[in-house]
DNA sequence: TTCGATTTGTCCGTATGTATT
DNA sequence: TAATACATACGGACAAATCGA
């Protein structure tokens, strides 16, 4: 899944290390010759990388000027492979902190999005999908998969391009996220789970009946509630550490 | 403010006739060789605004296959070009509805957020803010400007970079969408509104305050409060046309 | 499996535009 | 004004990957 061609490379090269602050705000990349020399590549392949740059608008070329790192505000944040970069930097613990922030503001709010908009073939599908959770009760990897067609069947319903977008790039970069920060701790989930699975389903089963009958204030809240509780689980985690 | 070389051009060109539907997901566009004399460029210049669109990922490339145009689902909406774009196309009005949907449910959301990590110095900007917008009242220029410094203090006060793009994102697209859709009404809320912009201060006081005092509810609700009364001004506008 | 055709990927020599000094 | 330094732009050549016969 990795860069297929020269320039995404490079692209990732140089992405990393502005986004990890090795090159800051305001400094000026070396001239496309030097980097050219430098990694080994084409100037075509140099330039074609800086306009992946440009595109996140990391940077900005100008004639004479040379091409510049652009304000940490000025980033456009939202996107999989800056939050990629951005997880893996020095303060990622406080970049997971603000990914979760923000999730505990929105995906409670596309859930809500969800109930008003769903169609009948939508509330079907999530039905459908919570079933196979149930069914999956015993089986973590099963029991993971479920989840994600489960949540995923839910943001389809809210019927909005724009929602659906943001919130599976946040999910994707929480993965990211944590894949660095915790990885290790997935063990003591195993162990330490079984036990709760059963209110987890109960909690997905809240926010499916909620969403199906189409209370919109209900289905807010039951979202959050299931959130905070991961988010509970992840800090208990932590502390036994 | 356009774009400023020929690849930008090209990519603009070629990105919006995607969004706008012109270009369907599946689609193979022309090889670089034909793009280059289509459009009267080098293939340099046509290889360059690929690579921009391969960023958003609204195409994908690969040898003997060529560029195809990707599903919806997978474009990057979350980029000020993508969502220019898209508020230009034919079905815009479903647009700015799925942006304003996205607005009533992240905005409140940054609010509360900031009630919750702004520092006193955020406040003191804040307050600050909301005398410059109490002492434009009568002026329609001034008000706007101050208007907008007001949001953009509050939201600095979330402290959540992430957050902080978002919305700036969405403003953009908000007024983008408002400018190809209704435009001429601007002149008839500067008739009604002369009544109104009292109201309106004594919600973005309310706001305010909610935010001082670190009550997250509150200023959750407050704004709430607020965009529903735009958009309800919005929709009565568009009535009396 | 092999082969040929097609398209992107890569390299590089050269020329032009533009803003700074 | 002129020199400089950088991005921008052009196009010929070849490599690599992939599809279809």
């Amino acid at each position: 899944m990795g860069p297929k061609n020269l320039s995404e490379q490079l692209l990732h090269d140089i992405g990393l290390e502005i986004v990890q602050g090795n090159l800051s705000p305001g400094e000026i990349l070396p001239k496309v010759e030097t980097l050219s020399e430098m990694k080994g590549v084409s100037r075509t392949v140099v330039r074609e990388a800086l306009k992946g740059l440009t595109a996140r608008r990391l940077v900005e070329s100008s004639t004479r000027v040379g091409t510049v790192v652009r304000e940490k505000n000025e980033w456009l944040w939202w996107d999989p492979d800056i939050i990629s970069w951005a997880s893996r930097s020095n303060d990622s613990r406080n970049f997971l902190l603000q990914l979760s922030e923000v999730r505990l503001a929105i995906e409670p709010a596309a859930v809500r999005l969800a109930a008003r908009n769903a169609t009948d073939e939508d509330i079907l599908l999530i039905k459908k999908s919570y079933e196979r959770l149930e069914n999956s009760l015993g089986d973590e990897e099963e029991w993971a998969r479920a989840d994600f067609e489960f949540h995923d069947s839910i943001l389809l319903a809210s019927r909005n391009v724009l929602m659906i977008s943001l919130v599976k790039t946040l999910h994707n970069g929480l993965v990211q996220s944590r894949q660095t920060t915790i990885k290790v701790l997935k063990k003591y989930q195993e162990k330490n789970n079984h036990g709760k699975t059963e209110d987890a389903l109960l909690m997905h089963k809240a926010v499916m009946e909620a969403i199906c009958s189409r209370d919109e204030a209900l289905a807010y809240e039951k979202m959050l509630h299931l959130l905070l509780s991961v988010v509970q689980l992840i800090e208990d985690l932590e502390a036994s550490k």
